[in-house]
DNA sequence: AATTCAGGTTAGTCTTTATTAACTGTGAAG
DNA sequence: CTTCACAGTTAATAAAGACTAACCTGAATT
């Protein structure tokens, strides 16, 4: 799954020779600071290209652990093995254990968030709008079941700043959906509103639960069709006395 | 929330006096077997029935208590805590953590297992088991909350045992809304009838998590028809090609 | 009244695991 | 060619927490 377990630099040397000897002893050095490159999206010059593999091969295999195992049943030994490196070596590219779910669930809410602002943008016809919201959704709930899985999971083992970040995002998204409904539903109260959208995210997400289960029973190719027309109908279906 | 802060019995004596003198070390004795009462039910004599409060003011707590901050969150010392207790008392109702668990999942899937089966013994008609099926998972998803969110959260976190017991009687559930679902639909794949009746637990199951989110905007009272319409909605819908 | 017994209590023990320390080999900059 | 920063490594450190030990006490039983 992970990539093939790399080169493994490093390593102990032979004999250290207590190379200390009695000279200051050197401070210890920031992390934080990458030196001059100020382009976090990659340097282009190869090292920095490793270590964004690196860096993704982490992410990738803490998704697919947390979500098998849940966050706290995952060391980082096992995260750093499933990513080709062994235990704290980590550190050297998020913070903690934390920040490593802090990273994969935001930018999750931010992927959801940023396709459905591009969804509606896209869709003057809040019928329509609506339709492709529930591809989208059903898209992203059949192509990344594990970071679903992790999102509706492990939010408690965040930090309280990390949550309520996720929070503040996930809300929004939420108001993306409810602004396409008060547009088809204009009487509608909005709290029904809202709860109709968390129950069909419900629906929808419901695939990376199930899917894990029973081995693959259903293709996703016929998972699509009928999620999407469940979820369509659950979204639109009159109530007598609402 | 739970009981209130009962007697605190026992307490440390003043000086000890190093009883033991050199007597035969007495063996330890077993927890498991409560002397002569074959009662499980709760001996109804007092202490017996002290006994079953305190286990239920746990079982309780966990609930709530795993709910919220998940299962590995949640130490033997909170949970004893919660119910009126101090740490290790936890081994006098239970054999260890793991095993409180068990119990709240064991427990929830056979009375979910137990329900459906008396609706569908008391529903001849296909149509209307259904609606009472939908009806009586509403009731559960509104009623005990915790309870739902702990099963589809923590449920690795029980021994391969109890994983496979608690999964073998949500099976037998699952099966419980197929075989209705069959008889209204005799024509369509099993497999797809299943994938329906799990999103349908998404969508219902979905109030746990929105409810705590957002604090309760929407009464239970008006949340029910709406969660009912919209399942049976997404139940029944017809797919264009199957 | 004397005696058990089981639910409680506090004080360890022991394991797990996140995080830090102390080095090191190698690509990139000078 | 030399230097340096840094991704890695292994070896501590330390805190959390499940579980065990050793006692205590009071209700039931005799």
């Amino acid at each position: 799954m992970a990539s093939t377990n790399a080169t493994r630099a490093g390593g102990r040397a032979s004999s250290t020779g207590d190379a200390t000897s009695d000279a200051a002893p050197p401070p210890p050095r920031d992390p934080a600071s990458p030196r001059g490159s100020s382009t976090p999206g990659g340097s282009s010059t190869q090292r920095g290209q490793a270590k964004e593999n690196r860096r993704q091969a982490l992410l990738s295999a803490a998704a697919s652990l947390f979500a098998v195992n849940g966050f706290n049943r995952v060391s980082l030994e096992d995260l750093g093995a499933a990513a080709g490196v062994s235990g704290p070596a980590v550190y050297r590219h998020f913070p903690g254990k934390q920040a490593v779910l802090a990273d994969l669930l935001v930018t999750v809410s931010k992927e959801l968030l940023d396709g459905g602002l591009e969804v509606v943008a896209q869709n003057p016809d809040p019928a329509s709008a609506l339709r492709c919201l529930v591809e989208f959704q059903v898209d992203f709930a059949l192509g990344k079941p594990d970071v679903i899985r992790v999102q509706d999971r492990d939010f408690s083992n965040l930090s309280e700043q990390d949550q309520s970040a996720v929070r503040t995002l996930q809300l929004s998204y939420v108001e993306v959906w409810v602004d396409v409904l008060a547009k088809l539903h204009p009487d509608t109260e909005i709290a029904e509103l809202r709860m109709r959208a968390h129950a069909t995210f419900g629906l929808i997400n419901s695939t990376p639960h199930s899917v894990r289960s029973h081995g693959r029973k259903m293709a996703a190719r016929s998972a699509r069709p009928l999620l999407e027309n469940m979820a369509l109908a659950a979204l639109l279906v009159e109530v007598p006395q609402g």
